[in-house]
DNA sequence: GGATTTCCATTCCTTCAGGTTATCACCAAC
DNA sequence: GTTGGTGATAACCTGAAGGAATGGAAATCC
């Protein structure tokens, strides 16, 4: 089914004359016949009956026309969202967010919703670790993640939380016993501050005895309110502060950035204008 | 946008092997690439990435490739219904009747939908005199209408009615002061049955004063109760007579035919499938 | 590390589908 | 009869689409 013998086909039961449907067709009578000729033998039945003055449609024509039509319709439509697409204007956005940015994922993709209402955009909850992974092979565009980020990937920060020691009563915050992290698979960025955490102490001289991981915030101040130790927790967990915890600042300012990463070599005009947007 | 570039797209899409999908589509490889890159060119966006082991689709290649199937899916469905419309097993069929095939249409129409699930008919409701219009201009391509029909028509008797004459208390019936009938307008049969019954009261010497047109039923009925004449009736009337009517056999045989109607130039294979049905 | 394989791009050539121009055939209206 | 309008036909031309052969780069294999 060639849509341009459909087109002919349509065009010319809409003005039943062979002269003026070629016209509008930008070509010349004798092609029009041949190509209406052409699509009656593929269909194996005569579309219209040839009269003297102008044409007429077949009952077969006319059954034929509307599904024409609609065929022909979508074919524009689809023409006219690829054009879209390749402006950024539709299409398929996929964007991963985690806990961390549970108060800065949401916000920001209704604002782009609201400027892009074509744009279907598929939101995926999982960890960082999981959305670099994602990012990497393909399958998510966007990842609103902890920061930083590895090599390949860019990324935008967005949100910066300061962190901050949570200890429980009779815990000494300078020199807690162990120092409570959230597993390293949660946060990639973690690491780092960790690491200036634990380089600080030792240039005063003091060493914990063992860093501790758990899965998730909740865990570390519970763990923290049960003396085991020091949680470096974000400052914005002092929301789910337990009864019994205090909240101390370490001695050098340790910082933890949320943001929004994505692989700059495959590129998208969507998620460009999405970046665009937050920038 | 062009049917065979988009299933090439697909395609390739599917195998992501420019050699494999190209003898998929009974093409070799330096065709498929061409067609690619034109299909490409014209979105003015790439749709794959061109790796040593194979293609990747960009992303907008991904979008882009649920959109063309869904198009493609519709263009082969827009082939398959067309060849059913050609064979007589899809398309539409317009269908008039009127109250004097309301016992007749129905119990046909739903046999045939039963034999053809995939016929869209549009029932139209309207006299026999408007559907004969229709049929001679195309707009109908079968009626139940009162027979006969006139020339170009052809028609299958489907339901004979003999024709009766209603009257009052106290009116002869042999000799009524006027006879009622239905409006001309409203069956195109009656007129010949009427002279009959007219030539036949001639040749026993009475002619009544007056003919009266009604344009129903009922309203015959009601004007014979009220003593006005006699009024000539289907014999199905008698499940609606009024009180102080009887019916009387007129003296000679009057007969009422209600049939299946079409023109036959206009040949449509659902229609012939439809007349077959009935015979 | 060179040979081989694999896979896509390029080049060149052929073919034929689709277009144009010119003309015909037919009917209707004047 | 003539003229005008309409679709069909014929002859020809162009270029788009496909095929065969080749190129070239990465991966693979001894």
């Amino acid at each position: 089914m060639e849509i341009r013998l459909l087109r002919a086909f349509v065009v010319l039961a809409d003005c039943l004359h062979y002269g003026q449907a070629a016209s509008r067709l930008c070509l010349t009578q004798p092609a029009l016949t041949k190509q209406i000729r052409v699509l009656e033998d593929r269909l194996g039945a005569p579309l219209l009956v040839r009269g003297r003055h102008g044409a007429a449609l077949t009952g077969f024509g006319a059954d034929f026309l509307g599904e024409a039509r609609e065929l022909l319709g979508r074919a524009d439509a689809l023409d006219e969202r690829a054009r879209r697409m390749v402006r950024g204007e539709a299409g398929r956005l996929a964007i991963g967010f985690g806990l961390s940015s549970l108060q800065l994922a949401p916000q920001h993709i209704a604002a782009f919703r609201r400027h892009h209402p074509d744009v279907e955009i598929g939101l995926e909850d999982m960890s960082s670790a999981e959305q670099v992974e994602r990012l990497l092979d393909g399958r998510l565009q966007l990842g609103f993640v902890r920061l930083p980020v590895v090599a390949p990937l860019a990324s935008l920060p967005l949100l910066t939380d300061r962190l901050v020691l949570a200890v429980g009563d009779g815990v000494d915050p300078l020199r807690p016993p162990t120092l409570l992290r959230l597993a390293r698979h949660r946060g990639p960025g973690l690491a780092g501050e960790v690491d200036r955490l634990l380089d600080h102490w030792a240039g005063q001289g003091y060493v914990p005895s063992a860093v501790h991981e758990a899965g998730d915030i909740q865990t570390l101040l519970a763990l923290a309110a049960a003396g085991i130790g020091a949680a470096l927790v974000p400052e914005s967990a002092v929301r789910i502060l337990p009864p019994g915890v205090r909240i101390v600042r370490p001695g050098t300012d340790l910082v933890w950035q949320t943001g929004l990463a994505w692989l700059p070599q495959a590129g998208s005009p969507l998620r460009d204008r999405f970046i665009a947007l937050l920038r």
